[in-house]
DNA sequence: TTTTGTATTAGTCATAATGACTATATCATA
DNA sequence: TATGATATAGTCATTATGACTAATACAAAA
């Protein structure tokens, strides 16, 4: 930003844009990567999936305001476990009534309450990220590249950074974290040696010396992990198919 | 964004915002990462160094923007080889005159035209990022953070991705790589595990099929190469220390 | 009680990638 | 012709990986 480089410019007289705020909020129901969309109450793309946002307070901070608005919206109480900016969209025509650029976060919530909307929005709910690229649900505005670059930020990031533990709740299994890997990155992971790497990787995860009862379909009773210190992977955890 | 969720909401009561971008400009010069600052003109922050960067304008797309200022700021009339969003700065506080939302962009230009500052900059030089990372410049707004987490994507970026080429002229020697590497990194790299890394990473180079003179030092003459299509790197280009 | 099923965890093995290092090739220049 | 410098090839031990097998520890069925 440079306003006032230009010695003859007026500071004052910039030409005024409207700033929002768009979050992707992402969790995991059924093995499903899901994100949570709200049904637009009012024109333009009235009664169309959208992702929760609105505008920026004039003296509110931007990740702020997406705190604001996912409560808001969304009447998740809870602060998400991880909120980072993603990108920023500013096309002249994104919006038909006027200039907006909107700033994208992505959220990951562990284990969300039922969403049911607040008291902004006419209903929210966690759709399956499968709905999405399949293109059978279509998103308002340009909301669809916002969720399709949040996707891939998710994806990359599985593999570059221990981000998945957030998706996990305090004290999970290797197996649970496995299911995030499959879920987001939708294909399998071998157990053994996905267990054999984030065992590698030290501070990944700490040890709890306890461990959880059998699932439903039986099985060997699993250690118990909370997340450790480290915030990156190296070498990563490679992604099959994406070489 | 989602001005309109809310049905009784004006939608035109939007509250007004400046959005600017700025542009953070790398170049390597003399085996030294540089980046492109200009020294600001008129308060506040006068006679600091700054980012080139300005308003958008009402019709504008951002990255549409971000090159347009880029060529009346520091009379670069080339493109930049790269131009990428990285982040989008919003405090509230960071310029004293008025609200301003400014969106980051990395460019990468491989070999740049001596910069004398264009009609809106006063001046337009080429600092050593060692000089910003040293403390001994300091820089106007905010633009100290923004440099810096344009520095760590560069950082990041060659780990991870083939960006590292457009650094280089269009034809260039696996050793010219490998110094913008170690300029970027500021480290050594081996030269013959660099040189086996490069060459096994399919789509990286491309082969010319032809050497160039000896430096000025002399020493055998090095084969020529072009940027091959590829633009992920997995394995990732490890960066020595960094684990 | 024994068997079966299932998931967790440990281990094996061939292959690939890496860091550290040595050797050779090919030029300019002294 | 010798020397210095850089590029390039090769060696070798170590580590990481993918594919696979085996052992472990539970629930539930027989």
């Amino acid at each position: 930003m440079d306003p006032g480089t230009t010695p003859d410019y007026d500071p004052q007289a910039f030409p005024p844009f409207a700033v929002t705020v768009d979050i992707v909020v992402m969790t995991i129901i059924e093995d499903e990567l899901r994100v949570l969309l709200i049904r637009r109450a009012v024109p333009p793309f009235r009664d169309s999936w959208a992702l929760p946002g609105g505008f920026v307070r004039p003296d509110e901070d931007l990740s702020t305001a997406a705190v604001r608005e996912l409560a808001e919206e969304t009447s998740i109480n809870q602060e998400p476990d991880h909120l980072e900016q993603f990108g920023t969209y500013g096309h002249p025509d994104r919006d038909p009534r006027m200039r907006v650029v909107s700033v994208g976060y992505w959220a990951i919530i562990p284990d969300l309450p039922t969403p049911k909307g607040g008291s902004d929005a006419a209903y929210a709910e966690l759709v399956p990220v499968a709905e999405l690229e399949g293109g059978r649900i279509r998103l308002a505005f340009d909301h669809d590249r916002i969720v399709t670059d949040a996707i891939a930020l998710a994806r990359s990031s599985l593999e570059n950074t221990t981000i998945a533990t957030r998706f996990c709740p305090p004290e999970f299994t290797i197996s649970d974290l496995r299911r995030v890997y499959e879920a987001v990155w939708d294909s399998k992971l071998d157990p053994g040696n996905f267990q054999r790497k984030v065992k590698q990787t030290s501070e990944f995860l700490q040890p709890l010396n306890q461990t959880t009862r059998s699932g439903d379909k039986g099985g060997r009773p699993a250690a118990l992990w909370v997340k450790g210190p480290a915030e990156k992977l190296s070498p990563p955890l490679s992604r099959p198919d994406s070489n």
